[in-house]
Order: C-alpha cells, then sequence, then structure tokens
DNA sequence: CGACTCTCCTGGGTGC
DNA sequence: TGCACCCAGGAGAGTC
C-alpha cells in the first residue's frame, strides 16, 4: 500500500528516468484509470503528445511530472495498488496495464499499472508549482513549508480522534492507515484519543514520531530499489521487517510483550498496544 | 459547515 | 473443487 515513503521512493526512480524525455504517445486501456481526467481519453492523448517531462514531485501521496509548454502537469495518485513502471517498450503488457505512454527516444515506456484502480492519472494545470486538484492538501511533514505550530492549532481545534486527524490528508499529508498505526505506537497514542486533549509537546512528539517512521521506511524501500523498475507494492522492504504493530495482532509488542490488539477502524483496521497505548476513559 | 459514512475495485484467503 | 463471502485501502461524494 503506498504511502508517502513507497511514493517518495517511485519519485526518485522517475526522476531518474523520465525526466528530460519527450513523450510521443499515450494510450489509454482502462478509462476508469483517468475517471478525474474529465476532457476523456482522446483529449488526454492529444495534450500529452510532444510534451518534455521536465521534473518529478510529490506532495504526500500525490506524484506529478510538470510538462514542457503550458503551465501543466501529469499528475497521479497509487491508490492501493497503483504502480508506474519504466519498462522496454518491447515488453508484453501487463495484465492490469491501465494507461501507457511511449517516448519519442524509443526508449523504456512509463506504464501505469492498477490492479485494484483505486489509483489514477490526470492531466491537470499547475497553480504556484501544484496541481490545481490537490491544492487543498496540506504539505507533508517532510517538505520545508510544513508548519508544526499551524498543524498543532488546527489539530486542537478539530473534534476528532486522533487518528482520523492524521489521515486527514488537509492537516498532514502522506499518512495512510499503516504508518498512522506506526507513529501512534511509538508516540504511545491510543488512536481514538480525543484531538482536543493533546498538548502541544505532546502533538511535536507525534509529528516526530510520523517523521521516524516514515523516514525508516523511505531508507529501507530505497535500498530495495531497483533502477530500471520503478516499483511500488506491499512487500517489498520495510513492510516484512520493521513494522510493530501493523498487522501484527496477538504478536508481543516489541516494548512490553502485550500482544497486539486489532480493533475495527472506519471499515478497516487500527492495531495497538493496549498497554503502551491507553485508552482514554 | 464540520464530522462522519458510503462507495468505488479486484483477487487472495477462508470456511463450508 | 467450487462458491460465497470477507478483507485490504484513499479520498471524493453524500448525509446529517
Amino acid at each position: 500500500m503506498p504511502e508517502l515513503p513507497e511514493v517518495e521512493v517511485v519519485r526518485r526512480g522517475l526522476a531518474e528516468w523520465v525526466t528530460g524525455r519527450e513523450i510521443a504517445s499515450a494510450e489509454v486501456l482502462h478509462p476508469r484509470a483517468i475517471r478525474r481526467h474529465l476532457p476523456g481519453a482522446h483529449e488526454f492523448a492529444a495534450r500529452l503528445r510532444g510534451r518534455l517531462v521536465k521534473s518529478a514531485e510529490r506532495r504526500g501521496k500525490y506524484l506529478w511530472l510538470p510538462l514542457s509548454g503550458p503551465e501543466e502537469a501529469l499528475l497521479a495518485h497509487l491508490g492501493m495498488s497503483g504502480q508506474l513502471l519504466v519498462v522496454d517498450p518491447a515488453a508484453p503488457p501487463e495484465k492490469h496495464l491501465r494507461v501507457r505512454l511511449r517516448f519519442a527516444d524509443g526508449g523504456p515506456d512509463l506504464r501505469f499499472v492498477d490492479q485494484r484502480t483505486f489509483g489514477h492519472v490526470m492531466l491537470t494545470r499547475l497553480a504556484g508549482g501544484v496541481p490545481e486538484p490537490i491544492a487543498h492538501i496540506a504539505p507533508d511533514p517532510f517538505e520545508g513549508s510544513f508548519d508544526e505550530v499551524r498543524f498543532a492549532t488546527a489539530l486542537r481545534a478539530k473534534k476528532t480522534e486522533i487518528k482520523r486527524a492524521l489521515l486527514d490528508q488537509s492537516l498532514i499529508s502522506g499518512v495512510g492507515n499503516i504508518y498512522a498505526d506506526e507513529a501512534l505506537w511509538l508516540a504511545r497514542l491510543h488512536w481514538a484519543r480525543p484531538t482536543q486533549t493533546l498538548t502541544r509537546p505532546k502533538i511535536a512528539e507525534l509529528v516526530a514520531a510520523v517523521r521516524e517512521v516514515m523516514g525508516a521506511a523511505l531508507q529501507q524501500g530505497g535500498t530495495s530499489f531497483d533502477s530500471l523498475y520503478v516499483n511500488v507494492n506491499g512487500e517489498s522492504g520495510y513492510f516484512d521487517r520493521s513494522l510493530e504493530v501493523y498487522g501484527r495482532r496477538e504478536l508481543p509488542c516489541s516494548r512490553c510483550g502485550t500482544p497486539i490488539r486489532r480493533e475495527p477502524f472506519m471499515n478497516r483496521s487500527s492495531y495497538y498496544c493496549p498497554k503502551c497505548q491507553r485508552r482514554p476513559r
């Protein structure tokens, strides 16, 4: 499940393998993959043809490729199963190939492959360097523009539980279900803790925990990254080795040995240590 | 308007 | 072996 660290690994791969190249054609193999590109597949392809990829950028879980010409970018969100692959143009189409870009230099394709089609790509205008559809998303905690004081103030004004707030991309972007659980464990906070009861020092501790778990994941994601295969999947690197609570129901907490608990949360799961992370009363 | 739920999707796993 | 069902998840749409 790609969250910020996995998307950053993809961004680095794209920066290396796609930057500076001219798009020769775009082929949409599944309309759902461009459902947020309202003008449709034909217009999508026509507007991409002949454009140069200038760079590869990211905010939270979104990434985008600014293009030559008008201030526009190819924007992508990987959803939960999306991959952006850099592959030999002669390679056979992947089973879940949704969008295929060919380049004028005859080099590797950029292919958007997505089994569950929660991800999407679109061509969109840039406003101040940020794609318009994600203008409402807050900076992620690795950006210089992330304002910790502003975040703490907004968090304390919310009437909700801390985990809901962590997943709210308008407060802080890039955190998904896995790293939310991991960061809450590290900061010793129960997922249901009301945001209004959090002190500013505790919020600072939580932000540090978010940076810690995602930074560690990024380092491990980077080590398993094959440069010619820009890949994202839930099995690589970090996922098997370093998770402390996520997916570890009944396994002992590494701090205190108490069995990790799983609870339903927003039609999915929250994992936590019932001793280290006391439930609010 | 804020807080919350619903919905989209596929395939691996499970139980009968 | 087949089949029904559950589960995973982000985020926009919809509800109250």
